[in-house]
RNA sequence: GGGCGGUUAGCUCAGUUGGUAGAGCAUUCGAUUUACACUCGAAAUGUCACAGGUUCGAGCCCUGUACCGCCCACCA
């Protein structure tokens, strides 16, 4: 008996370069990344159950790393799977304007090149600047997010600035005004004197910082300081009321002493933020500048006083330092103090922590302004009819078990963050973002999308991007708008992101949800590790240690780049990345394409690959009891697979499926059924076929989710699409793109 | 200062309700035409950080210690 023939193709080694491109626009052709093209095709029931996720945005005018391709691998494995599985399901893309990172990137560009602020340009010209920036970036993105295998529902892309995002933005800005939410007014709030513009808590990063602690002679106390230029207004001392050092002064005690500028009268405040046990216990307070001074002098209705300006240059209250930068005034000011005896000791090394502005900014000077803030421990309605705080209501979310976060540690750290909320300061200062939809005349304010008047001007101010971000599950679904979409997906299934945006964004989005739609935004939270380098360090430019997903994609393929980010990553836990393990699980993409191989090259003694999934309802060919036990144990895997995928334990799923097609099925199965098919008895000869059929099919399956290229190669390959043994669900029986095959469970 | 995670083979890590220590990579030796050298087979390597405790039995549970990493925090 002559071997027919397998497919030629087969013949080279798999070419994960010449496939890949062919895979991608199959699929894009198919259109089956839309839910409603698989309804229309008769793939999805029209009344399956949704499964959705919304993918985190990324910055339109950065590059496709690692961390994105993780990102994308793990949401495509839970996006196939169910879609395979019978879920109508849809994965929505779209990208991030990520407003203070792209302006200050435009703005330095055009420094760089025009030697012009964004003064020089004005506002519309910056805008235009940073519109053309941002379009001819975006696509970059975009390419590369597709190259990675996403399958994404393109016809649903969405973009943080586009009209109905902004559409959105407005009116849950008035909304949420109109509840009493949103506030207006004088709070301290974290200034970046380099950007010019306020930042939120969450967007602050302590950077250690050594410099010179210096102990001051104020009157009879002795005062500790690193930053003598804000001493200037400092008129009140506190003390913890049980110190008893100081038992011999009185709350409200007014103290006469000489100060940097001459004699100033003091007054003893008796205060439990003071700590005993740091220094002397006492301290002086410059409540403009500081938050916990700010809260002190709040609690005795003190004098506030501004000593420094936007610019971090001094003010009148500085007498002769008036008018100098903070920085060039410290050394004469501690040398004046000096002169004057003032200075009772300086301890040189100091190491405290510095705020400073995460996204590329300076360093933070709390200052006193008149902002937008959202108020999280005021309690209001909600469209379900609860009324509480949005802290509470943020809380009971995740309490509830309405939202999970996986791993479980994290719900700790979130309700941590909660109980540490405070108001969020919403107005930025920058030129890039949404707009506020408040108008002045006057003193008179007025919240509306649309201006009041002719008369009216509009607050310059743009809003925070997260503000943006918090409505991402729900706008990118066509809220405000009561859409069939938002319906049907909405809340998502998962919202699967790094650990390191947990507050920044995944808490923002419970609290927009819960309280504009009176539900929250996802059922589950996945978060996965970052991706590092071989040995755990960062990945960045200057240590040129960065593994660019790209690279490796152009290497190795797409499906090994995956993979390395699939296996061997615990939830939550960092990745260790090198190249090795990229090229290792190329191997593997070719070892499943030489299984195919094989198994197409002996199908003759089976009749066509037809016959295995047909085989039991027509009964034309009877399984030997062995292979029937084969087949059965590629079943159990699939059972396996699936429960892990449940549980969102891709890396072990992943892992499961990979032992089985290599060290089971190639290993053994294949090598065990070599002297059947050498040998004379025909009726095993074709039974193993048709098993080894069978089992690849399964392989090929589960396999696609985590390798979706080289399997669906494969399967366009097959001479003949095998038929569905039951229609549950869909009407054309299995599909001509693997993508869309029943799951095999 | 508070919290969290980690410590298992040379390296990177699994180990899911406690039951004789595992994988990949790397190393060494060997093989080869009914798939695959992007292959196959075999070998070697461990006081599971340390010290106690619970248990018939602990990598896993409890207590403590050390080191590494991360997050949070307004010590003036």
């Amino acid at each position: 008996m002559e071997p027919s023939k397998a497919p030629e193709v087969f013949l080279k080694p798999y070419d994960a370069s010449d496939r890949e491109p062919e895979m991608l626009e199959l699929w894009e052709k198919s259109g089956y990344a839309n839910p409603d093209v698989c309804i229309e095709k008769g793939i999805t029931k029209p009344d399956a159950e949704a499964y959705s996720i919304v993918l985190p945005p990324p910055n339109v005018t950065g590059t496709l790393h690692m961390g994105h391709a993780a990102m994308l691998a793990i949401e495509d494995i839970l996006i196939r799977y169910h879609r395979m599985c019978g879920y109508k399901t849809l994965w929505v893309p779209g990208t991030d304007s990520a407003a203070i990172a792209t302006q200050s990137k435009v703005e330095t560009d055009i420094y760089k090149s025009e030697k012009k602020t964004r003064h020089d340009l004005g506002r519309e010209e910056l805008m235009r600047r940073i519109d053309a920036f941002v379009e001819e970036s975006k696509t970059t993105i975009i390419n590369q997010t597709k190259k990675m295998g996403s399958s994404l529902d393109w016809s649903r892309y969405a973009y943080t600035m586009d009209e109905k995002r902004y559409a959105a933005v407005m009116e849950a800005f008035v909304r949420m005004y109109d509840a009493g939410l949103i506030y207006r007014g004088d709070r301290i709030v974290n200034w970046d004197p380099k950007l010019q513009t306020t930042v939120s808590d969450d967007e602050i990063e302590y950077v250690e910082q050594k410099d010179p602690f210096y102990h001051f002679k104020y009157g009879p106390f002795d005062i500790g300081t690193v930053r003598p230029e804000t001493k200037f207004g400092d008129k009140y001392v506190v003390m913890h009321p049980d110190d008893e050092r100081y038992a011999e002064y009185k709350h409200g005690q007014k103290i006469d002493l000489e100060w940097i500028n001459g004699p100033i009268t003091a007054t003893i405040i008796k205060d439990e933020a003071a700590d005993m046990s740091f220094g002397s216990g006492a301290m002086t307070i410059t409540p403009a500048h500081s938050t916990i001074d700010f809260e002190i002098a709040q609690r005795h209705k003190l004098d506030i006083e501004r000593v420094i300006d936007d610019r971090g240059i001094l003010l009148d209250i500085a007498g002769e330092f008036k008018g100098q930068h903070i920085k060039k005034a410290r050394p004469m000011i501690v040398e004046k103090l000096r002169a004057k005896g003032l200075i009772s000791k300086v301890d040189e090394g100091y190491v405290h922590n510095v705020a400073t502005n995460s996204r590329g900014g300076g360093i933070i000077e709390p200052q006193i302004k008149r902002q937008w803030f959202i108020a999280v421990n005021k309690a209001v309605q909600f469209p379900d009819g609860k009324t509480m705080t949005l802290k509470e209501r943020m809380r009971e979310a995740v309490d509830s078990k309405q939202t999970e976060i996986m791993p479980e540690r994290f719900e700790k750290i979130y309700y941590h963050w909660i109980d540490n909320l405070r108001d969020w300061c919403i107005s930025r200062q920058i030129w890039f973002g949404h707009r506020i939809p408040a108008w002045f005349k006057g003193d008179e304010v007025k919240v509306s999308v649309e201006s009041p008047g002719p008369d009216w001007e509009q607050d310059p101010d743009t809003l925070d991007t997260w503000f943006s971000s918090g409505l991402w599950t729900f706008s990118t679904l066509g809220w405000p708008e009561e859409t069939t979409d938002l319906k049907t997906y909405h809340p998502t299934s998962v919202l699967e992101t790094g650990y390191d945006i947990l507050f920044f964004w995944v808490a923002r989005m419970i609290l927009m949800s819960t309280f504009l739609r009176g539900e929250v935004p996802f059922k589950n939270v996945y978060l996965h590790g970052l991706v590092r380098d071989g040995q755990g360090r960062k990945m960045s430019k200057s240590l040129g240690n960065i593994i660019d997903p790209l690279t490796m994609i152009e290497k190795y393929g797409a499906d090994a780049t995956r993979l390395s980010l699939i296996i061997g990553a615990a939830p939550g836990n960092d990745v260790k990345l090198s190249e090795d393990r990229v090229r290792g699980y190329k191997h593997f993409a070719n070892k499943v394409w030489n299984i195919a191989r094989f198994v197409l090259e002996n199908q003759h003694e089976s009749g066509a690959l037809q016959f295995t999934l047909q085989s039991k309802a027509s009964g034309k060919v009877e399984l030997l009891e062995s292979d029937r036990t084969l087949v059965a144990e590629a079943q159990n895997v699939a059972k396996a697979v699936s429960e892990n995928i449940d549980i969102f334990r891709l890396d072990l799923a992943a892992d499961t499926i990979y032992h089985f097609v290599w060290d089971r099925f190639a290993a053994e199965i294949l090598e065990e059924s070599k002297p059947i098919f050498k040998g004379e008895d025909a009726a095993a000869r074709q039974s193993r076929a048709a098993a080894l059929c069978e089992i690849l099919q399964i392989s090929l399956k589960l396999l696609h989710p985590f390798m979706p290229f080289v399997t669906e190669a494969i399967w366009k390959e097959l001479p003949q699409k095998p038929a569905r043994p039951d229609d549950s669900g869909r009407s054309g029986g299995d599909a001509d793109l693997l993508m869309v095959a029943k799951w095999p469970v």
